[in-house]
DNA sequence: CTGATATCAGTTGTACTGATATAT
DNA sequence: CATATATCAGTACAACTGATATCA
């Protein structure tokens, strides 16, 4: 608040990692408290939008598509499952599989998801306009690309 | 790696909370390798070079600065006092502060440091060209403004 | 046998929150 | 009294690491 008595050291304040860790920290921030006010998460998100636009899969599946470990899946599932926007059905073919099916109600809990998520990048990306949000997504892109997607 | 067997969500592959929230940890990935080489840590870095382009200041002062917790600044000054890098002596004045100041070797420290973490950053932005770095920081600083720059 | 799967138990790191003693 | 400082103890949460039982 009091710029006079705290100036940060030249050095650190055009740093590209840290510049990205702020950034990304408020983004984090932004979308936990804006998912929380519905009890969601953005694991579920990720999860939720992989089964809808992939169809079922396993859970190992899923914790590659998304980029979660699979021990963590498991608790993601678990409530994913008590909100009855998932089904654990065991895979007959292959037994030791869980099929997650994504329900009608988790459906309707993307499309809800899906607007909350938007109003939440555009106040993340609210000082720039669109050229610059495209830009910005373009250059992100092509660094996560070069060091190498998931995980 | 097999990317067929793993698809991610197309809007979460857009997604700019998520792609920043990727390009942080690798950036955080690599400036903590780095740095951990020489035995450092990135509050390190951050410290000595509030110390060195603003003098001496107490741990409080210091926590302005960089960013980080009073609470955390303790183990911060800890490990560079045990390194020599940084002397804390009692302020005559208020006896409630320590005043932090930078040693000979501190300033040394810095410039290993200087070099590592631009080697880094180096690495981070590796398949950008320096107008794109430019315009990467230019926008990362928007952001970062809009949203409060501290805490 | 090797390998994958779902699950569980646990570590590590770090942001973050008090609380306390000391001093202004 | 209210406020600031240095320190410590401890929470909360996420990333991450095994280990295990089950099965292909």
């Amino acid at each position: 608040m009091n710029d006079s008595s705290r100036p940060t050291p030249e050095r650190l304040r055009t740093l590209p990692s840290r510049l990205l860790a702020i950034a990304a920290s408020q983004g984090d921030r932004l979308v936990g408290e804006g998912l929380s006010a519905v009890g969601a998460r953005k694991w579920h998100y990720a999860v939720l939008t992989s089964l809808q636009e992939y169809g079922p899969a396993s859970q190992a599946e899923l914790s590659r598509r998304a980029g979660i470990y699979r021990s963590d899946m498991v608790a993601v599932l678990n409530e994913l499952a008590d909100g009855g926007h998932v089904e654990r059905t065991p895979d007959r073919d292959d037994r030791r599989r869980n099929v997650i099916t994504i329900t009608a109600r988790g459906r309707r809990r993307v499309d809800t998801l899906d607007g909350l998520i938007d109003t939440i990048q555009g106040e993340l990306l609210a000082p720039l306009d669109a050229a610059e949000r495209a830009e910005l997504v373009r250059l992100l892109t092509v660094l996560v690309a070069h060091h190498g997607d998931g995980m």
